[in-house]
DNA sequence: TAGAATTAGTTACGCGCATAATGTTATGCG
DNA sequence: CGCATAACATTATGCGCGTAACTAATTCTA
């Protein structure tokens, strides 16, 4: 591999990953929500009610993220926070009824915002997509303990 | 396209720019850089001085962003700004020989980060790689015009 | 050529994300 | 059992990046 070639990943890691925020921040402004708080709520909507640290695991940040990121979520009203009775140190985060109807409402634009991204590209390597980006997260993850399995999730 | 492959989809893009730049952070650490900064001082090690409305351009971020991360460089050493003498409102930015010599050796980094990042994946995905990512961030790209180099809009 | 519109850069502020340090509760072990 | 250790959450702080509002210089145009 050549210097050029490392050069132009890199940038093209760096600038898809500004623009496609930066795509999410436009969608999800009309709602009210900043980049970062949808992928809580719709965790909170695949698998329910979480306590913290499983949400900082599922997201990948830090738990100081999701400390702020719930207070604010809290604060308008979409989430509700409450002790957890088999642990005095842990909280239970939960969409409200706002914070479902919201949910429904970021799935559609998320929907729309993954269409629009793989525009142009061809099927199969829109098929392939999801495997090589988690291989490649996989490959330069610090948190967890590298597992270079090729194949993975969709 | 079903919702579970956009949020796949979505997700992956997600987790893939938080564990690279955090994977970037780790390799630029020691030599006192923070993600992003290493862009700004590759684009002047390829280009020669440039003007910061240039970087901001270059580098994909506002103003404002390039303001802070060449104050920054600048008290670190790494960079020297001039006041252009062609318009007295812009200021040249160029590497200083600390700069220069940071340059060469982010770049080994910015080497080993991509090898890294594409290592399991099969040689033709590596080849086309830098091209999809491209794509796909022309297709989300606000800034620019939409511009589809792979092929033509759906 | 004078005034309007554009452009370069900055400041102020907000958000997401990070690390470090702290308090509190659970748990594992001698 | 008691104590050291680990885990949950928080606060404080810093950086990158964004938008909005501003100044100063340039360019366009009527």
């Amino acid at each position: 591999m050549d210097f050029a070639y490392a050069d132009a990943l890199n940038q093209a890691i760096r600038l898809l990953s500004l623009r496609h925020r930066a795509r999410a921040a436009a969608l999800l402004a009309p709602l009210g929500l900043h980049p970062g708080q949808e992928a809580l709520l719709l965790e909170l909507d695949r698998t329910g009610p979480r306590i913290q640290a499983q949400l900082s695991e599922a997201l990948g940040c830090e738990p100081p993220s999701v400390t702020l990121m719930t207070r604010k979520l809290e604060a308008s009203g979409h989430i509700r926070r409450e002790p957890a009775p088999f642990d005095k140190r842990a909280s239970i985060v939960e969409l409200t009824d706002s914070g479902k109807a919201l949910a429904d409402h970021v799935k559609q634009l998320w929907h729309a915002l993954a269409e629009e991204t793989v525009t142009g590209l061809p099927a199969q390597t829109v098929a392939e997509l999801p495997a090589i980006l988690n291989t490649m997260t996989g490959n330069v993850d610090t948190r967890r303990p590298a597992t270079h399995t090729a194949a993975d999730t969709v």
